[in-house]
DNA sequence: TAGTGGTCTAGACCACCTT
DNA sequence: AGGTGGTCTAGACCACTAC
């Protein structure tokens, strides 16, 4: 006798819902049974359905609203995950030797594209810092870096030449909310200086901005070496 | 009298261990105690506990397995969800009007880089689209696309003059693996005489492969319009 | 092989929001 | 105001894997 399945899993309920909907049973748009009749008609519990239909969410494969129902989201996306690790541990994961060089640090007054990005209504003193990221002293990422010292004053103590901002950020400033841009961008003629280009190079741009409820912390432009990209699978 | 929480919601059990992760008591590569103790101590049910560890999980902030326990992750990431939408819907949300243009579409042997992404060990007869992608007339995408025709033999069928490729693949053929690679790019002479750009401008490349099964489905470079920029929020 | 996380259940109550 | 998803519980059993 062949194999059987006794008990249904909340994978076999989301293969069979993400099937329906693949298969156009559930059209775009279309409002799903409630989850009881579900559990009903699959025959397990209604936390089952639950467990699957949460994920199909998370997937941004339905919609779903208390009282409102479980929709087939009308707009298909394709829903990634990016893991943005720091650049010590991406330069060692890769077999590297990490390298680190601070360019600049200083108090400046915000300006107004910082200012913006932070949300940020009037212009406050802020610790201005950039530094080097190197993979086997080669240039890996440049960091252009702003922190507002009204909100992270011990920076000002911390020797940016030996840990960089960012590890120290992270390890004693918890952000709340993060606003993440990823973007093209030619090598300008400082950065080419700094990071040893020609000039006019594409590189891989990820603008960081966090917040700790909020209060603004920093706003960060990582410019990565050319031929660098970012992976992710679904 | 100040309010008082009866019930320990899994949000309340989630952001109590990240703030243990964050103050340190629980330092990277640190083991937590059982699910069931921690229940213990913060008074709830251990499912309440495996919700919140579950999320953690997810955000990558602890590592779970079986027998081995909760451990927090030695290397802290910024884990981001992107949601990449069809072009259509992209330019329409923007509140721009959407246009299509088939460049080409030719049946032509698999190259060997596009052999290599789909990890296919043999060339074979594969169809190859090149297409624009308009938002109020002027180009906003260019897709590089081709399509492995035994997978899907009935897009020899579809007339891609009409339909783009991309979106005749999601409604008839869903994949189950995706691959995806962001990346900078600089304009080449081709791709800068199809979307009317002077040449060498940086240009945003989302690369993206898909299988179903084992079977390789498409691969295809999406090149984006100068300015372009992807977006999440945490 | 024993300990830990993973899953399932049945039931209860709650919170939100559409009707 | 009522229907729907969201959450919590207590308990049971399972699956993986470190020891």
């Amino acid at each position: 006798m062949a194999a059987r399945q006794d008990r249904r899993s909340w994978r076999d309920v989301l293969e069979e819902i993400r099937n329906r909907v693949l298969t156009g049973r559930y059209g775009p748009g279309d409002k799903l049974p409630r989850d009881e009749d579900i559990a009903a008609e699959l025959g397990c519990a209604r936390s089952t359905v639950q467990r699957a239909m949460r994920d199909l969410a998370d997937r941004g494969v339905v919609e779903r609203r208390r009282k409102g129902g479980t929709r087939v989201r009308p707009d298909p996306v394709t829903r990634a995950v990016f893991d943005i690790p720091v650049a010590r541990n991406e330069v060692e994961s890769r077999g590297g030797s990490y390298g680190y060089q601070l360019i600049r640090a200083a108090i400046e007054e915000t300006p107004p594209p910082v200012a913006a990005a932070l949300d940020m209504r009037a212009p406050l003193p802020m610790l201005h810092v950039e530094a080097l990221h190197l993979m086997n002293s080669r240039p890996f990422l440049y960091e252009d870096r702003w922190v507002l010292t009204r909100t992270v004053p011990e920076i000002e103590t911390v020797d940016l030449g030996v840990v960089s901002a960012n590890e120290w950020l992270l390890a004693n400033k918890p952000y709340s909310r993060c606003d993440l841009r990823f973007s093209a961008e030619t090598a300008g003629d400082r950065v080419a200086a700094i990071m040893g280009l020609e000039g006019g190079e594409a590189l891989f741009v990820i603008e960081r901005t966090t917040w700790s409820g909020d209060d603004p912390i920093t706003t960060v432009k990582a410019v990565y070496a050319p031929g660098y990209h970012l992976r992710a699978e679904i």
